[in-house]
RNA sequence: GGCGACAUGGCCAAGUGGUAAGGCAUCGGAUUGCAAAUCCGUCAUUCCCCGGUUCGAAUCCGGGUGUCGCCUCCA
């Protein structure tokens, strides 16, 4: 089925080709690995997850580079501060990040490449546009790209550039003057105290690269001129994005991204996230303050679309410096819903009954089809939720059914889970020896209609972050 | 100042001309030894306000109010 997306070049949904004519090749922006990237950033990155996963379950081979930014401002500050080699330092912010999202279960990209990894690529680039007189080097040695020389700059954000170049005249910095105009983009920064040991002897000078320029040369080296799709967080669009096209189209003549999507922000309690309003949090702090699990927030990420903002809404307690946050209203309700499919899930394994009439399977494949055309349409994944919750209201309707129809519908829920993610239960060891044993003793305190004892067993087990269910056939547990 | 997005029930959130999806919470019922969990049902005559277009508008147009964002390195 073809994808439409909302294409940020056109502000219009547009269809992509139809699969099957060509593997997509999709870039989307890497974090900047110099701390724990917080949960607005989960937000985008879960948004890749969901375009690529939906690419391959609507029949497109994909090809997925994302980068990561191991070289700028913040991770050689931080590098230094912490006394280790930008190497080390950024590996370690690279593990967590790896980490975690295992933990979201994003799939990983076919190639995640550090910027360090392609300064030749960033610099032939640097070299290609110099040649075309699109690239000059200013007094200190760094290089800049000539706004003036590339007349489709604004294209994507829709900007100006004389008002941007009025807009700017009163806010540059005086140290900006190595600029010929002030709308130049740095390509290469020349070395300087700051950098310390952080730098690149190369064709360019001794310096190492500007920010703009590893999104194009790495699209180009891991996929080609011209790609398919580029996405990245709504804030990205200018001007990085801006200065990816122009580095990329300036030196290649191509159109680079034919596709340019971007999510929207995330708020916090209504609020653009800030630590002076104490609503930044990072996943793992969600986790220790929320006891949320990658996911639920990934849950709770898929609620909202990703062209609009989402509100993760927090209850408070206390005013000003005692204000702190008492209730993460948005994940208890991922945490319900989430709890809910499971259930569904395990009756689906449970029930065995008489078979089903084929009105019922036509049912539940109406409902796979409404939600593939719900992702089909720029990935609208909160319709997709909606039809999903409407298959297991009804299928909960259905009388009975045989073992046969709920592995078929428990098909369907993989089918689907193939893009969203989070119909799979966590993994379960199941009850260690000691829980086992209550969880018989209460079975049999309940047989002996022992209910002051079976009470206390429960209670227990409760304790222990068990909660059993009482059934006609074989009783059951679950964490809580 | 320039440009732009958004405003749907207690909370979250689909729906962009044909008469308000879904989730969480609430309430009622079923089930249960009692619970919990689960299941069923209930829950917006109305979509920020005012005016207009239309047979018909949450959806289009104009005005207002509010929130959020971009205007050189924040997903």
């Amino acid at each position: 089925m073809t994808l439409t997306l909302t294409n940020t070049l056109s502000r219009a949904k547009e269809s992509l080709p139809a699969p099957g004519e060509r593997p997509i090749q999709l870039y989307t922006c890497g974090p900047t690995v110099y701390n724990h990237v917080h949960i607005g950033n989960w937000r985008a990155f879960v948004f890749y997850d969901v375009l690529r996963r939906s690419l391959e379950w609507l029949g497109y081979e994909v090809r997925h580079v994302m980068n990561l930014t191991d070289v700028d401002d913040k991770t050689i500050r931080g590098s230094r501060e912490a006394g280790q080699s930008l190497r080390e330092f950024t590996d370690r912010y690279t593990q967590f990040f790896l980490e975690d999202l295992d933990e979201l279960r994003i799939l990983h990209p076919h190639a995640m490449p550090r910027a360090t990894d392609a300064i030749d690529s960033m610099v032939a680039l640097v070299k290609r546009l110099e040649a075309k007189g699109l690239a000059y080097q200013s007094d200190d040695g760094s290089y800049y790209f000539k706004i003036s020389g590339f007349e489709n700059y604004g294209q994507l954000a829709h900007l100006d550039v004389d008002t941007l170049r009025a807009g700017a005249g009163g806010r540059v910095a005086a140290d900006e003057y190595e600029k010929d105009d002030v709308t130049d983009f740095a390509l290469w920064k020349a070395w300087s105290e700051e950098d310390g040991d952080v730098f690149w002897e190369t064709e360019l000078g001794k310096g190492r690269p500007g920010w703009h320029l590893e999104c194009s040369a790495l699209a180009m080296e891991h996929l080609s001129e011209s790609i398919d799709i580029h996405a990245g967080g709504i804030d990205l669009v200018f001007p990085h994005h801006e200065n990816e096209i122009a580095q990329a189209e300036a030196a290649t003549g191509k159109v680079f991204s034919k596709f340019w999507v971007h999510n929207e922000h995330l708020m916090v309690g209504g609020k653009k996230m800030s630590k002076s309003l104490k609503n930044f949090f990072t996943f793992r702090e969600l986790q220790e303050v929320a006891g949320a699990t990658g996911r639920e927030v990934r849950y709770a990420l898929l609620t909202g679309h990703y062209s609009k903002k989402l509100n993760l809404q927090v209850t408070y307690e206390g005013e000003g410096e005692e204000r702190r946050p008492v209730l993460f209203d948005s994940i208890e309700a991922a945490r319900s819903a989430i709890h809910r499919l499971d259930e569904f899930r395990r009756g689906l394994t449970i029930r065995g009954g008489g078979p089903v009439g084929d009105g019922a399977r036509a049912l539940v494949e109406g409902y796979q089809a409404a939600i593939r055309a719900a992702i089909a349409d720029d990935l609208n994944v909160p319709a997709a939720l909606g039809k999903l919750f409407e298959l297991v209201t009804d299928v909960n309707k259905l009388p009975d059914f045989d073992e046969e129809f709920g592995r078929f519908v428990v098909s369907v829920l993989d089918d689907v889970d193939q893009v969203l993610g989070v119909l799979k239960p966590e993994a379960d060891a199941g009850l260690t020896p000691e829980d086992q044993a209550l969880f018989t003793a209460w079975g049999a305190a309940r047989e002996a209609k022992d209910w002051a004892g079976a009470d206390t067993i429960r209670a227990q087990l409760k304790e222990h972050g068990i909660q059993v269910q009482a059934r006609k056939g074989e009783s059951t547990w679950s964490r809580i």
